[in-house]
DNA sequence: ACAATAGTGTCTGTAAGACAGTATTCT
DNA sequence: AGAATACTGTCTTACAGACACTATTGT
């Protein structure tokens, strides 16, 4: 694995998150606004650079802590999306990142960090129609992160991370039509979340909204694959029509 | 993206390549055998630190040619799999490595590199049997990189970068059969190679062996993405019932 | 009663798995 | 003729999409 007669890059490690949440039926996603340059005043995705010690997880988790304030009890699991390594990213000089993902429950409103002056949801899909929003190539690593959300609802049942738990049936069906941004067949929907074993588990409990008939609740089942998988049509894209 | 206060960890970014080939009908995987310390002697995936300059794919293009003698020519991707940065993973400091996926139709009898005692192909199914063979975490991106090999395979066309062209449905066939370590109906097979649109191509030549009818012949398509999707069965797997 | 939301049932086409049979070559 | 490999067709079942209907609440 090495070759001592040749000079290796001299880099730094970040790690940049991509937060997902749904939002108003919408998918969204927290970007802070830099506090220093470069890029300062832009909008951004919450990172930081790796620590003496760490490992990117746990990079991840400090930096997601530092961010929103939440830890593995309200985010269930972070992805791995992927290593963005163009020597000319970042300004600044050698950075490459690694970007990872996390799903997110309706979080406290985000608190502005050290770096940030300011903190906020953003719709994916204005990111993803109009990238040149972000400051460096997050807007590929937001492309990338969502085209990565869309495929992981297909065949696991990480979509319960965006719930706060008791949640609706309809609960589950937003996400996914804000995930994917197709509208669903609510009849379908039912059948396919019920025959797939160990998704979700009823609680008996009943939720009561302001008006109509009320309903019933559910948890995270134990399965993390579903089966048979949720898949979109082909035709489905979170993209916008080219 | 900076925390200036903090001090950031100083780390080497290295490639490791996973290239896969189907050899007698099984799945097989390039390793070397180190020819320095540490784990001098040990078996190891091909690999090496990033250069000045270079991005990752472009480390993993240069390692590909440098350690197999082929370029992209031979090989129609490479593929990220994931970054592997356990602070204790390399006893000479940290290292953090970035995992390519490779498939390869088959290549001449690889050579040994510099920093290589030797090179040569072992089946996948002895190092995910035994993972307790190769150097590093090596074992590790194994896995990972055959389950995301297995996973490619039922949506894109690229089994047939496993194959040297023209090919036979036979021929493809096998790469599926040995890739995903489970044995297929060929007539099912048949049918679902050809309702896919775009994946293979008639060429409208013949192969005879040396007994039997000879078989049609076919080179890739266009398509890269194959619908309907080749899906393994859920029970399905590479990996070794446990 | 009526609006609004929640949930069930049915019909139809597509594709998957299982399996029987036909075609073309060489010896 | 027979062996060996290549290829085609059919039957059944499972699941997806489309759509009509029933159920339970509040006003």
């Amino acid at each position: 694995m090495e070759r001592p007669k040749e000079a290796h890059a001299v880099v730094k490690l970040a790690v940049d998150l991509v937060i997902l949440t749904v939002l108003d039926g919408r998918l969204q996603i927290l970007v802070v606004e830099r506090g220093n340059e470069p890029y300062r005043g832009r909008l951004a995705l919450p990172g930081g650079f790796m620590r003496p010690g760490e490992d990117l997880p746990t990079t991840a988790w400090r930096e997601l802590q530092e961010e929103t304030g939440v830890g593995p009890a309200h985010i269930p699991h972070l992805e791995q999306v992927g290593a963005y390594s163009e020597p000319d990213r970042d300004p600044r000089g050698r950075v490459v990142t690694i970007a990872y993902l996390a799903l997110a429950p309706d979080l406290p409103a985000p608190t502005p960090g050290s770096d940030a002056l300011n903190a906020a949801w953003v719709p994916a899909h204005d990111i993803l129609a109009a990238p040149t929003q972000l400051a460096f190539d997050h807007d590929t690593i937001v492309a990338d992160a969502v085209e990565h959300a869309c495929a992981m609802l297909e065949h696991t049942t990480l979509a319960t991370a965006f719930c706060t738990t008791p949640f609706t049936i309809g609960d589950l069906k937003s996400v996914y039509e804000a995930v994917w941004g197709v509208p669903l067949d609510i009849r379908n929907f039912y059948r396919k979340v019920r025959r797939a074993d160990g998704f979700i588990e009823a609680t008996g409990e009943k939720r009561a909204s302001d008006v109509g008939r009320p309903a019933e609740l559910f948890r995270r089942g134990l399965a993390t694959v579903i089966n048979p998988p949720m898949l979109r049509t082909p035709a489905d894209s979170v993209r916008p029509a080219v």
